[in-house]
DNA sequence: CACAATTACGAGGGTCGTAAAAATG
DNA sequence: CATTTTTACGACCCTCGTAATTGTG
């Protein structure tokens, strides 16, 4: 029977021109794939190449082999990466969410409960996370809103609320409270990959400019050394503490306040019941 | 890498249940078969079975492995298929005609032309035949009508002249010429393989019966040793000789005294140039 | 105890590489 | 004379089969 490893000589050859050639780049001595490809067109019962005394190229049945074997070889290498991603994606779970605070508990619990899993998480926007969870791409998705259908089954999971970082000589510092509107224009710290935080601050202060700092200790030294005023969050400071030498003023709007709701399928509730009991247990 | 051989045994294993049976049916040992998808699982790296004791089964993976082991093998067989036939079909010529008659000089023709070459000839209309030809399935054809269409040629190959093969005891036996309709309603000798001719019986005598004989040496047979009717022609005396004890009546009908004409593409006709000239030098 | 799967071990087939030959430009 | 293909020959890898082990119904 015909093998992949000859297709796979075959198509060097048809690339790369000459057997010389082709063997050198399969890692393979001349007369190997020379032998090789005499025994294809025996299992064949067919020429594929015509002959000259030192030169040898593909006839017609050659050319036509050289298309059908491209295509059995992709069919093989999907094969391989299909059963290797199912394989892979049967030992993962994946959540998404719209930011990133919810992660910090969920994704700890996750690994409690099933240890042999990998965790993979993803920061998407919400119809994204939807999508994610009806395509079975996410087992769970966490949205700063609630969502009522009957697939879907939506607990709420949390709040966040946002408060402005300042440092104490700042103008504003003193303020009980704020809005964005009364900082919109100034300059502020932010930190990359933050969720729909990072659509809200551009929707509601337009006229700012945000310098994004990729790396957290970076934008903690940035902060601390800096007079720029940047966000944070009572779940970032129940997390890191309370901020050094900053004073921290809570923002009014109520863009600013979300509530995180846990969300699965509801076809995937009675099997997800663990993670959903915890869930519930370990409110943000 | 992955090979085919691996696949089939995969498939196997799905098709029959336990490794004994399919390494049974594969003509191969157990512990070869066993090994074998214990090799495959490490290449794939992933598991295919669940295993117990004495007891294997696909899992998950293994399923989604067999689906597309099955894709992959069935891609595999068709490029054998393919491309053996695309190789027969480049030392093949396929001639198709209308009728049998013309064929009797054209395939030992074409024979003595491309000794190396297989002459293959099918009977079949005039529609059939054209498409054929125009879909490259006969690089030549035979037909009893003349076409005009600027991309064919076509060239007049000789006539074929319908006669009535009687015992002298008929009673038209005297007769210098006759009519289908005058015999109309009579039983017939009929060769099967007639091409045309076939149709035509049915056409002009559709109260009459034929008893249809496949084989010549029969035929022969029962021509002698009876006294029902049949048809001959001029090509078939000059292929067989004057049929002993029988009286022979030339049918009048226009459409039983045909003209052959002998068709290629316009764009072989250069390559068959040969063919055609030989095949002008030899006119029925 | 029949049957199924795995492990161990030795045999054999097939592919590989080296060396040599033949041909070309 | 460098390059290419093919043939010859010996080495080695890999798959195979036999035999033995473990486990199940």
């Amino acid at each position: 029977m015909l093998e992949i490893y000859q297709l796979e000589q075959l198509l060097a050859f048809a690339k790369y021109g000459t057997l010389s050639k082709a063997a050198e780049e399969l890692h393979l001595s001349q007369p190997a794939l020379s032998r090789s490809m005499q025994k294809l067109e025996a299992e064949l019962g067919v020429t594929l190449f015509e002959r000259q005394k030192n030169k040898i190229i593909l006839n017609q049945n050659g050319s036509l082999a050289v298309e059908y074997a491209e295509r059995v070889l992709n069919q093989a290498k999907d094969m391989m990466e299909r059963v290797q991603a199912f394989d892979r994606s049967q030992r993962t779970i994946s959540v998404g969410s719209c930011a990133p605070a919810p992660l910090w508990s969920t994704i700890p619990l996750l690994s409690t409960l099933y240890p042999e899993m990998t965790i993979s998480s993803d920061l998407k926007n919400t119809e994204v996370l939807l999508q994610g969870l009806k395509n079975r791409i996410y087992q769970f998705i966490i949205l700063h809103e609630e969502i009522n259908d009957s697939d879907i089954h939506c607990m709420k999971y949390g709040e966040e609320h946002l408060f402005l970082s300042l440092p104490p000589a700042h103008p504003l510092a003193e303020r009980n409270g704020i809005y964005f509107e009364d900082i919109d224009g100034e300059s502020f710290l932010l930190r990359s990959r933050i969720g729909f935080w990072n659509d809200l601050c551009l929707k509601k202060m337009p006229a700012s400019h945000f310098l994004v700092q990729d790396d957290q200790f970076s934008f903690e030294e940035l902060v601390k050394n800096s007079a720029l005023p940047c966000f944070t969050s009572d779940l970032v400071i129940k997390r890191d503490g309370t901020p050094t030498n900053r004073v921290i003023v809570p923002i009014l709007d109520p863009e600013a306040n979300v509530s995180y709701y846990f969300i699965c399928l509801i076809e995937t509730k009675k099997k997800m019941e663990v993670v959903l009991h915890e869930i519930g247990r370990h409110m943000l």
